[in-house]
DNA sequence: CTGAAAGCGCTAACAA
DNA sequence: TTGTTAGCGCTTTCAG
């Protein structure tokens, strides 16, 4: 195991100078650096980072906390930010975190977030007045990925405005009766990204005076499989929506997949939309609020690793990423209405 | 940031004998453990990582490569492993580690792989000669989860015997004329887990006297949007497969996708089968050979935590990971035949 | 522009 | 059972 001793010896330099060459500091004259450089290199050194941790205060890390792996939303930022992280030579700690108050104090009491990164990024929690407390006093860059939280910089998408994008389109196409695919809210995760996407149901109907039907509601829990439950469900009532508005990608595959089964056509029977634009999205035919997941990672390691490097408060506290509507095979004037255009309608992909 | 000093201090021993307290080894009497214990709760110490690391050599962290997110497979493994690791109080890095040639020296020229994690737990990799002889000289444990590797531990399905579960059920089912959807094989990755598959289907053809026909066969790429392209592609031949057996279930729900989009109903008009047991193929009622991933994450997680607690050598070289046949609604005999049972066929959910 | 020295927080002999 | 003494490998004053 090499250490800055075995350079420093080779080039005949202090350790000192091996530091500050390596590191690209000044006052290092630059024949001096080149041949540090080259000793380095050829020798295969690389500098500890518990001793460079343990010296100098920085570590070069920084952790990364999802609620879960099973959304893809969460895992589309991981890839974001790991992307950027990776090119800054810093390395990247994954925690995840289940909603639970003793999983989530156990990450605070942890040493990784004290003593082990020097910054965090996390994705759908919402911190708690203490946890942001905290967080300033130890000094440690955060930015939340997500709906925007008191005291942390955040980067995300206007979810009322995505909702309100969605809706319009639907109500746009004639559509009256249309239902919701929710997300939960557990405590202290994901507080308003479902919330705000279910008002935004809401309002719109009630915009056009229309009082929105109990059952045209239901839970979804931001995953496939309970979404499509809900559905089945939905669908199956007497006075079934003509369209359905999922407060995720995911979750209007799982309304198509249960407009398959029950035998309705997509959109012929029903219209279906979502937000995020999955991977798969495309394939589906589903239309939906477009959002980009893996940018929005780029920007919050983008922010931490700035601020680490001493940029003074370079970001804004709250960015907000663009959201554009797709439309694709999935969305189309109720039953009874002609279509406004020419667009084949073709079978449910689901 | 308290330090152990403080908690020597505040006990009125020496910090050695905290340090001992702390790590529960042996000749600390009980009441200076209570002692030292309560005085470090009460003052919030957390030992740091970095200083541990330095003087002790370990570092309390594990490093997680995968080839990317986009693959439950991978993200499911990922969380298998997190779930042990956590409990372990081992901190987690995550390395998602493109094909490239410059991206895999990075890997191991890396402060991550030689200062700062214990071990590697790694997916969907195969690694070099020369990689290996690097783990071996570091004497890191490590263990790959997928196929198996020469030299290294490892832990999952025998993907030959996976792939011949899924064709002994179709041919059981009558079909004769069956396609694949496979894999592709970049440099260094995933080497076996595609071919094996693949290779249960050519094999398991000839077995019953088919030659395979060129044009059943199509690249998947492993996930879902190229492996309904494919399939697409497949089904609009003139002899098109009365089967199609996916390499994985995101491809499986390709080739369900593809088939609605052409009209094709499954399973009258064509049976599908997939590997894994995707979290979303009971919805898809698609039918599969289940591996358990997150299974193989703890195992693979437990094992490396295992060897580093110094129980020697414990686990097998090559721990192989279960399979069964879960039947669900993309699988029966082909058109022509009668159903086996009164199993009723539902539209196709893709 | 460079070196010497102190110290980051902990663990590991070696004594006691 | 416990304390003392060295470091682990690096960064950072402070001198020069």
């Amino acid at each position: 195991m090499t250490s800055i001793h075995d350079v420093a010896e080779a080039t005949g330099v202090s350790t000192a100078t091996v530091s500050r060459a390596l590191r690209g500091l000044p006052n290092v004259s630059p024949r001096t650096r080149e041949l540090v450089r080259a000793a380095a290199t050829q020798l295969g050194y690389v500098p500890s980072p518990s001793a460079s941790g343990l010296s100098g205060g920085r570590h070069h890390a920084v952790a990364i906390v999802i609620p879960s792996t099973a959304r893809w939303f969460y895992v589309t930022v991981v890839e974001g930010v790991d992307s950027v992280l990776r090119r800054e030579n810093y390395d990247t700690f994954l925690v995840i975190l289940a909603a639970t108050a003793t999983d989530r104090e156990r990450l605070f009491n942890n040493a990784l977030l004290r003593k082990r990164a020097d910054a965090v990024i996390a994705l759908g929690i919402d911190f708690t007045a203490e946890e942001r407390r905290e967080l300033r006093t130890v000094g440690m860059p955060a930015i939340v990925v997500g709906s925007p939280v008191r005291g942390v910089r955040s980067v995300g998408i206007d979810d009322l405005a995505a909702g309100k994008l969605a809706m319009d389109h639907l109500l746009a196409l004639g559509h009256r009766r249309i239902g919701h695919l929710g997300g939960e809210t557990e405590w202290g995760m994901d507080h308003s990204v479902g919330q705000d996407r279910s008002q935004a149901w809401r309002s719109a109907l009630r915009n056009v005076g229309i009082e929105p039907e109990p059952h045209w509601y239901a839970l979804g829990g931001f995953l496939m499989p309970p979404a499509k439950a809900a559905a089945l469900e939905m669908l199956a009532s007497e006075q079934r929506p003509t369209a359905i508005f999922a407060g995720s990608d995911e979750m209007a595959f799982g309304a198509m997949l249960a407009a398959a089964e029950l035998g309705l056509r997509v959109p012929e029977d029903l219209s279906v939309i979502g937000i995020d634009d999955h991977d798969w999205s495309e394939s589906f035919g589903l239309t939906t609020v477009k959002q980009d997941p893996r940018d929005q990672g780029r920007v919050a390691a983008r922010s931490v690793v700035d601020e680490l490097s001493g940029a003074e408060e370079v970001t804004d506290r709250v960015t907000t990423a663009a959201v554009t509507l797709v439309v694709r095979r999935s969305t189309a004037p109720p039953a009874g209405q002609s279509e406004p255009d020419g667009r084949t309608s073709t079978r449910p992909p689901g």
